[in-house]
RNA sequence: UCCCCGGUAGCUCAGUUGGUUAGAGCGGGUGACUGUUAAUCACUAGGUCGUUGGUUCGAGUCCAUCCCGGGGAGCCA
């Protein structure tokens, strides 16, 4: 016979009286004098877990049944019925249980029917997903990506797989992580005693992708409208909970665009995959709210229904010099916002997520494009409440001469780039992208503190355990 | 990388101005009880006090060092 999911089998399309069989881990037992055990049982496939009632009279039940611990794993067949007790709507009334795997010492075994740290069940992260809170994390990741791919994939985007391994620092954002085949302890040296990167792997240096974002400008100078969705790395020194050494990245880019359309994407793009979670996964979502953060839900809810506000990067200046309020860092024209600027105008100011747009020059990347006033180029942060910059993106700089002599005031290569170059060379159109840590929109969703907490296997600086 | 806080039982924590034998709850084991559901009650086992070094008659407690964790900052997504 074939086995059911415990999510089908709870959510009431299989008829009672039907024979089931359910296979999962065991979360508690609870033994009844009367004559059977209550076995509550999660398999992943939803947030509840079923409960088998296993009567006293299975020829195993000394044997085996009463000693069940947190984490066994089973197989349950039984009729499927109406529960007796409160608490769940139907259960299983097991004629057979078979217990697939012991824990070797129950008294040791890291995830007991208690609450634990989130700090302790980061050192335990292969068997975390056993939880309440990071299987429905794993939930949450899944629907929300699938919702990403859906939204771009009805709205005529095509999923473009940008190389992981490349040759191109994407905007000289922070340290990268080398690739490399040379036997670090006899390093073959040029003649001037450099390391001779012509006999690695691929002839010259290489690094792990920081964003796939010049990758992806070639194809949509082609397919219009095309997103990556992908793993990146970044080697920064970054001790923090938003911070992780390699995460998962998604950037459309839109030809025949500018920073206006770009906006509008952001803002509707994040309204669809909010609204996606919400209605696919209501028992998670209100697991976060009851356990994690009382807002979850309504602020979800709150965002899909807003409009977002947009200002001017001068105009932001304006309001938090005109605020009253005392910054650790006093907010000038010219200088980037700081996190106490952001999180006061999306908290304070604004209460509503908020899109600034058009920075100084100096602060932001070569690629973006130079503004008609020469002093700003057209880039732009959405700020959410509750966690800050969400989204940064930019109008790529589409005129080659523009682009030429930026790359060349920055000291960049223009060999490495030649390619991005030809971009502009052939058949250029102005064209926007953004990029989304996907892991911080999964912090966002969930209410979850720290980012590595919503991620299977964390990278940070120090640790690549599992 | 910088600032602040922390590391004691499987987990969450208490531990007085340095003082003799290290405490609780949960979890585990055993038993009692019960259509139970974070069940309840009783008994019980379980600790090189993060590392290394120092001060002292004596260190979980004071000092230094390193490691790890948390909060905040920078960098950013």
């Amino acid at each position: 016979m074939s086995s059911v999911s415990i999510k089908r089998a709870l959510n009431g399309e299989i008829p009672t009286g039907s024979t089931v069989t359910i296979q999962g881990w065991v979360r508690t037992r609870r033994d009844s004098k009367a004559g059977f055990s209550f076995i509550s049982v999660h398999d992943g496939s939803c947030f509840d877990p079923i409960q088998v009632v296993a009567p006293a009279d299975l020829s195993n039940y000394g044997e085996d049944i009463q000693k069940l611990t947190s984490g066994c794993s089973v197989v349950c067949t039984g009729e499927l019925v109406e529960s007796m007790g409160r608490g769940q709507k139907f259960e299983v009334q097991a004629s057979n249980v078979e217990v697939m795997g012991w824990v070797e010492d129950p008294d040791t075994y890291p995830i007991q029917p208690k609450r634990h740290s989130f700090e302790f069940l980061r050192d335990v992260a292969h068997l975390r997903p056993r939880t309440n809170t990071f299987s429905a994390i794993a939930r949450v990741r899944h629907v929300a990506a699938q919702a990403i791919h859906r939204y771009f994939h009805e709205h005529g985007y095509f999923w473009i797989n940008t190389p992981i391994i490349t040759a191109s620092d994407a905007e000289g954002a922070g340290d990268m992580f080398r690739v490399s085949t040379l036997d670090l302890a006899n390093l073959p040296r040029t003649e001037n005693g450099n390391i001779d990167f012509e006999q690695d792997f691929f002839g010259r240096e290489t690094f792990l992708t920081v964003s796939g974002q010049l990758n992806v400008e070639g194809y949509c100078l082609a397919m219009s409208n095309v997103y990556t969705f992908g793993p990146t790395f970044r080697a920064e020194n970054s001790n923090t909970s938003r911070h992780l050494a390699e995460f998962w990245m998604i950037e459309p880019e839109i030809a025949f665009a500018d920073l206006d359309d770009l906006a509008d994407l952001a803002e509707d793009f994040l309204k669809y995959v909010f609204k996606a979670v919400l209605d696919e996964c209501p028992e998670d979502m209100a697991f976060f709210a009851k356990r994690i953060e009382p807002t979850a839900i309504e602020r979800l809810e709150n965002l899909i229904n807003a409009p977002f506000v947009r200002v001017d990067y001068v105009d932001a200046i304006e309001i938090l010099k005109n605020s009253g309020r005392k910054f650790e860092f006093k907010p000038e024209w010219g200088l980037d916002l700081q996190t106490e600027h952001e999180r006061y105008l999306t908290e304070q100011h604004f209460n509503a997520p908020v899109v600034v747009k058009n920075y100084p020059t100096e602060i932001k990347a070569f690629y973006m494009r130079l503004s008609d006033d020469g002093k700003t180029v057209a880039a732009m942060d959405v700020l959410a409440p509750g966690i800050g910059e969400i989204i940064g993106g930019s109008q790529r700089e589409e005129r080659l001469d523009i682009l030429q002599k930026r790359m060349n005031d920055q000291g960049m290569d223009a060999d490495t780039y030649s390619w991005y170059i030809d971009l502009r060379r052939y058949g250029t159109v102005p064209h926007a992208g953004f990029g989304l840590g996907f892991e911080r929109l999964i912090t966002y969703i969930t209410g979850m503190s720290n980012i590595r907490d919503v991620i299977p296997y964390p990278r940070v600086p120090g640790r690549a355990d599992f």
